[in-house]
DNA sequence: GACTGTGAATCTATTCACAGCG
DNA sequence: CGCTGTGAATAGATTCACAGTC
């Protein structure tokens, strides 16, 4: 109940890997080089062959003995799995710090993402544009949305306002929520919340750097994987 | 070889959940409330109360029958596990969109985080200060680096300059990497890289949304998990 | 009665081993 | 041969079922 293992057809983990794929046989492609194994991709993104050739199973592509796998043709298979290769309207909420960071980030392009609107609360923010995306005042939620026809929604407002603001979203017909405040939002089931918790990447840092100072100092430990 | 399932003694998937969990219980602290079950935090944070129990095992925390866990005792014992009781020097590569977002975020103190200096090429930037924090210009690393005792690094630079970095930063001695650029970083196996995708959860919620899109449309797909 | 704690069962993901093909 | 593709084996995470305790 709790997990979420598939994703349509597609392992949730398999989807995950798909970005770092792409990158990848993007460049490849930019450069003229045509074909790939998946020996080499495994060994530029730190993964088992198999698991790369399992991946490429399960979006339907298939391979060529002796010669490896069409770079075009991962291109163009990834980026219809995720559906970028088509632009994807979204409007962002909380013209913060990190806010005023993903609407000048030029990446979005490449993912197929176009910030069309942004909401923010501050008067002094709301009403201008910020790095080329214009801002609205929050009260104007609802009126704008209603008029752009927009599905996904950037939620980079504080802890405090995270479920009010994902509640209007909801309300005003928003289908997915891209969850950057920590706060675990509680909405009507149609609705896809994808948390991105930077906590979860610094947690994992901590650990691990400290699981390694404690292996010099005599403590109990476990060794690597396998 | 290329998963890493445990760090030190703890399943990585639980580590990846102490972050939500001291977030609640943290607040919960501060409101006062002493004790709390396993069904209520997994009710909060959309977990099975078994999950929430065995994660509370491996950390060592035991609860009451009947009354459930000890808030406070909830809070120190993941502090403790993520190292977040203390306060961790890091240093910041990269002052563009994201590296100024993430030195104004005011989280990282809750995370027992301090970014004491950050770095940048460009010689507008290099000299001034970033949202309370000194930038020096890269040629400048390796030697602050040296005076400062630092063991840990956040990476905002281009995904064209990561590498090169990555590497003058593994040189200097840094221990682990908080990797923002999306480029699959090749360092001796002594330096702990996390990776920080952003494109991973974008491309997650792109898969869910089209997904969901489908099932109103004739195709053929699985239903939910169980 | 309402919780915790845990072995067993289940489900998922990864890895192995090897057949098949150009 | 050098590569793909896949059934079988393994490892890990979650969930079930229930015994134990206050």
């Amino acid at each position: 109940m709790a997990y979420g293992y598939k994703i349509g057809m597609l392992p949730l983990t398999t989807v995950q890997r798909l970005p770092s794929y792409l990158r990848v046989v993007r460049e490849m492609n930019r450069v003229g080089r045509t074909v790939v194994s998946s020996n080499r991709l495994g060994e530029l993104l730190g993964l088992e062959a198999v698991q790369v050739r399992k991946d490429f199973g399960f979006i339907g592509i298939t391979g060529m003995p002796k010669s490896g796998y069409q770079v075009e043709e991962l291109v163009l298979a990834i980026e219809h799995c995720l559906c970028w290769n088509r632009v994807r309207d979204a409007v962002l909420v909380g013209v913060g710090h990190l806010g005023t960071a993903l609407l000048g980030y030029q990446g979005f392009a490449a993912h197929g993402l176009n910030i069309c609107a942004a909401f923010d609360l501050d008067p002094r923010v709301a009403g201008r544009e910020v790095n080329g995306t214009p801002v609205s005042p929050m009260d104007q939620l609802e009126p704008v949305l209603h008029r752009l026809d927009v599905r996904m929604a950037i939620l980079t407002v504080s802890p405090e306002a995270a479920q009010d603001v994902a509640l209007r979203l909801a309300n005003a017909g928003i289908e997915g929520i891209w969850n950057f405040t920590g706060y675990p939002l509680n909405l009507p089931g149609n609705v896809i919340v994808q948390d991105q918790d930077i906590a979860i990447g610094l947690a994992v840092l901590s650990a691990k750097l400290s699981a390694n100072s404690r292996e010099n100092v005599p403590l109990l430990l476990e060794g690597p994987p396998h």
